[in-house]
DNA sequence: GTCTATACCGAGATAGAC
DNA sequence: GTCTATCTCGGTATAGAC
């Protein structure tokens, strides 16, 4: 667990002089603070007692930055799902890749993502919360999820030599299968029960999906 | 907010002399307010007076018939796997269909099942609990999904002229497939923003891992 | 705007009557 | 074994000094 920006509280006169541009700084301190702490603990088992001991400022700070508890949530979400899934970077490079060294190299993307802890505590406070924050999981499909499928949905569409019927259903399908392996094998540490590889799996489904392309015709 | 009305129904037999024993109905009663508690409210979310009250029991009866929170929140895990995945009834009739047969039928069971409010409830509880209790999120993967995997391997193992290089892969991918799907529209309400019907999903996942077999020789 | 200190409530868990 | 009443701690949120 990397983490812990810590500040150690003064005793005695405090001269603010380090005080860089009080407004914005204070905000992503806090921010910062909020996001080990609400990633790791859920949202119910977050306090803001813990917010600001982890961000290193006192409660009634974050209560002049945010409105409450729950405000401050949502705005961390939004952070989250414009810092953990950044706008699309250009995938001319991607697209020039044959199909097989395409998809292989996306599951690699796809599982690097996953690596890091905070996505998957992010994935599991969405999930968790998606009853009582269905507008958080939304925005979570909306940024994490359908970018996904739509790079793969374009190049399936650049490539009909591929003879996919359905593209989107191809595309949904692959994109599936590599977040229930990583669900099942990683988040609900199945690893042990049920181990398999991650190159077997890819190997198994890019063979499948590619299946009709790389059948030489008799 | 509007609550329903509680009404503690006592059967006949009641001696109520003994310890509890794990059958007893005081017992089943707890487990039941416990079990409409938690599915809602989530672990952190879930009070002991919530239980008691919706459970229709004081609260010092939950405390003598469960060490605290934590042990009661493991019984009824134990009690919902074993609930809402009964041990496998027998196959035979399932296995008797054809391939394409099967696997639509395999598929309509998997969201006969995750329609269930508590399955959906239960899966939320136990992907944001995972980190906390890691124990019972593989007895989930042992429950719900290693079955469907063992049932999937088994007719592809018998059915060699599917012409499936590795059975296991593919049972992982058909599942996580109806998985994700259902992940994604249901739970993280996915269905606005990126609609699609199952019928589509099912016909296209089939079709993509039975291509092999259906292709006719030319 | 930021701090320390505190109000107020609900949490988990327990005591003691019956 | 089950209840009512209560303890103690930690939760969100606020007050008031600077």
């Amino acid at each position: 667990m990397p983490r812990k920006p810590r500040i150690v509280k003064r005793s005695g006169d405090q001269t603010a002089q380090e005080e860089p541009a009080p407004g914005s700084a204070k905000r992503h301190q806090i921010m910062q603070g909020a996001l080990a702490v609400f990633l790791e603990y859920g949202y119910k088992g977050t306090s803001m007692d813990r917010v600001a001991e982890e961000a290193g400022v006192s409660k009634q700070t974050i209560y002049s930055h945010f409105e409450d508890k729950e405000h401050l949530f949502h705005e961390l979400v939004e952070y989250l799902s414009g810092s953990l899934f950044p706008e699309q970077q250009d995938h001319t490079k991607l697209f020039e890749l044959e199909p097989e060294a395409f998809l292989i190299r996306v599951s690699q993307l796809f599982f690097e993502q996953m690596d890091r802890w905070e996505y998957k505590s992010f994935f599991r406070v969405v999930v968790a919360e998606s009853g009582r924050f269905p507008e958080l999981a939304q925005l979570y499909v909306k940024r994490a999820v359908e970018p996904g499928l739509a790079v793969l949905v374009a190049y399936f569409e650049k490539h009909p030599e591929l003879r996919l019927q359905d593209p989107e259903v191809i595309a949904r399908i692959f994109r599936g299968s590599l977040a229930s392996f990583a669900l099942v094998q990683d988040i609900l540490q199945g690893k042990r029960l049920v181990p398999m590889s991650r190159e077997r799996y890819i190997s198994g489904l890019v063979e499948t999906v590619l299946i009709s392309y790389q059948r030489k015709p008799d």
